[in-house]
DNA sequence: GCCGTTTTCGGCCCGACTGTTTTCAGTCG
């Protein structure tokens, strides 16, 4: 198992033992041990390799852990998970992903009133049972309401970033098979759509047989639901569906057309081929039985008097009125990362291991962000802390060659629309990031008067995370995108697509929209470790999903003329 | 479950908020 499967095996592992009421601290030793195997340089099966002792080396890990992860590392099982798994329902475990219930009221629900599923909470809830237990109320049972919708969906789509690791990773292992000629990933995950409902591989074998054997046997797969001739549907221990085909090499081009969808972009694809009496599949781009191009994609949307139209764009929303072929931003053409955490607050790097890892990732400047005191979790600093923090970062940077170090902050914007610091702090800042964290269940006025509050103070450079959303989990905050992008142009203040897979935050659609009226973009990783700027390419992708070019990104800029720019919008 | 001892047990990050209570448990980050 690769390290972040190994953590979320952990993960799940956490949870389970919490709703079967466990002791809280051993809970959080399994939470530890993900966290610290999430964000190792290395797979574990290598570190087992170098040596056998390697995990008890690791802060959080002992003997009994360090067994555990050993285990999934190198067989992918581990009894323990199996045997809680077996003691509380899927349905349970879902319940968690709905916000305002955690392990204690998950368990409450589920043995007081015998809910095991969703639709069973649905009902109690509906049936104001709900509101009938101690600890609970009239405000949670309809929280719980409102959350449920959230939660079912949380169970059926994984981030993209799950989804392209476990189709990597297997894509990987099929490359490898003899006769297996060309393995690619399509579907949503080619798209990098933010999440993927399934997984879909294409595949040119000579002989279809061994590729799939070697897939029913993949540690990843828990199952073989359907087995023909060209395709293969099995689904993956951690629940997702993969579909494998197999297709001709003459095919594969219109195959990894068709398979890549969407399927509204297809829908718009055959039209065409139609309107110039052509038939389009995915066996290729027919006039009658004569096949006039299908062997690979450009030949396709060539022929249909298209460029060929990059994965990330085809969602039928406008990419066929491209007269050229466009140059989106690549994940190399990043400079600049501004948004990163050390251990000042909820970092696991110092400033210089930060610096090194910014360094390693080919970064040529940064902005070291940490959190303002609001976020009290997360050790935030207050006035007094985050200048003596900014006199550390700037003795350090004098001796730093090589990459430069912006003095920054993550300044939190308060539920009453004023910032978390006082100005005469904030202008002392190099780069200023203003995040919603708290209170994102406002009202949609008080949000935009949040925001507008502080894309109106001269010292915020950006807004951060606007939506405050986790994929999945949390709902953004309400917000009239109207006034907020205009209010930015206005300002010159710049937006961040933040590249946490989870956030990926502004999404798709507004970054197009904020390209539109020319408000510089910076995509940064929020790295809370050194190897936290892997997430980038997420952040590259979803820019790419909003048709931005390498021009429309200000982090593509070098040093000197992004220091410009900041200067400039202040 | 880990860790570090005043070394085999006792503590483990915590402040604010919410909704429930009537002094606080649970959740969030």
């Amino acid at each position: 198992m690769s390290n972040s499967q190994i953590a979320a095996a952990l993960t799940e592992l956490a949870d389970l033992l919490e709703l079967l009421g466990e002791n809280a601290f051993r809970v959080r030793a399994y939470r530890n041990a993900a966290r610290t195997i999430e964000s190792l340089p290395d797979e574990v099966t290598l570190l087992l390799d170098q040596s056998p002792h390697a995990l008890l080396e690791l802060e959080g890990i002992g003997k009994d852990l360090a067994q555990k992860i050993s285990s999934l590392a190198t067989t992918g099982q581990l009894d323990q998970l199996d045997e809680v798994r077996s003691q509380v329902p899927p349905g349970v475990v879902q319940m968690l992903k709905i916000p305002g219930l955690g392990p204690k009221k998950v368990a409450t629900l589920w043995k007081e009133l015998q809910v095991n599923t969703l639709d069973d909470l649905q009902a109690a809830a509906t049936a104001g049972r709900v509101a009938e237990l101690k600890g609970f109320g009239k405000k949670t049972e309809q929280s719980i309401l409102e959350g449920i919708s959230l939660a079912a969906e949380a169970g059926r789509r994984v981030l993209i970033s799950i989804a392209r690791e476990a189709a990597e990773q297997i894509a990987q292992s099929l490359r490898k098979v003899a006769g297996v000629e060309r393995v690619e990933i399509a579907g949503s995950a080619r798209r990098w759509k933010e999440t993927c409902g399934d997984l879909d591989l294409l595949a040119i074998a000579a002989d279809s047989t061994t590729a799939m054997d070697e897939l029913s046997q993949h540690p990843l797969v828990s199952q073989v639901v359907a087995r023909g001739e060209t395709k293969q549907h099995v689904r993956l221990k951690s629940g997702i569906d993969l579909d494998l085909r197999v297709v001709p090499p003459e095919s594969f081009g219109a195959a990894w057309q068709y398979f890549t969808g969407s399927k509204e972009h297809n829908v718009v694809m055959r039209r065409l081929a139609q309107e110039k009496g052509l038939k389009l599949n995915e066996y290729g781009l027919f006039r009658g039985e004569e096949m006039v191009a299908g062997t690979d994609e450009e030949s396709i949307y060539k022929t249909l008097e298209l460029p060929w139209i990059p994965p990330e764009l085809r969602e039928n929303r406008g990419e066929f009125h491209l007269q050229a072929p466009i140059d989106l931003i690549q994940p190399g053409d990043l400079q600049g990362d501004l948004h990163m955490h050390t251990t000042a607050t909820d970092g696991a790097g110092s400033i210089e291991e930060m610096i090194e890892g910014a360094r390693a990732a080919g970064l040529k400047y940064i902005a070291i962000t940490d959190h303002s005191k609001r976020v009290a979790m997360a050790n935030g600093l207050d006035s007094v802390r985050l200048r003596e923090h900014w006199r550390k970062i700037d003795s350090i940077r004098q001796k730093t060659r090589g990459i430069e170090v912006l003095c920054g902050i993550e300044c939190d914007i308060l539920e009453d629309a004023t910032l978390d610091l006082p100005d005469d702090v904030l202008a002392e800042a190099d780069w200023v990031i203003a995040v919603l964290h708290y209170g994102l269940r406002q009202p949609a006025e008080m949000i935009e008067k949040r925001l507008l509050a502080a894309i109106q103070n001269p010292h915020v450079d950006c807004i951060g995370h606007p939506s405050g959303r986790l994929i999945g989990s949390r709902a953004p905050a309400e917000i009239n995108y109207h006034t907020f992008l205009k209010a930015a142009q206005d300002y010159g203040v710049m937006l961040e697509i933040n590249a946490n897979p989870a956030r990926l935050d502004l999404n798709d659609i507004q970054s197009a929209r904020a390209k539109e009226l020319r408000i510089p973009i910076v995509i940064n990783s929020d790295s809370h470790h050194i190897h936290g700027f892997q997430v980038l390419e997420y952040g590259v992708h979803q820019a790419r999903r909003a048709g931005l070019t390498k021009a429309d990104v200000a982090n593509t800029l070098d040093f000197a003329s992004f220091r410009n720019l900041i200067r400039r919008n202040r």
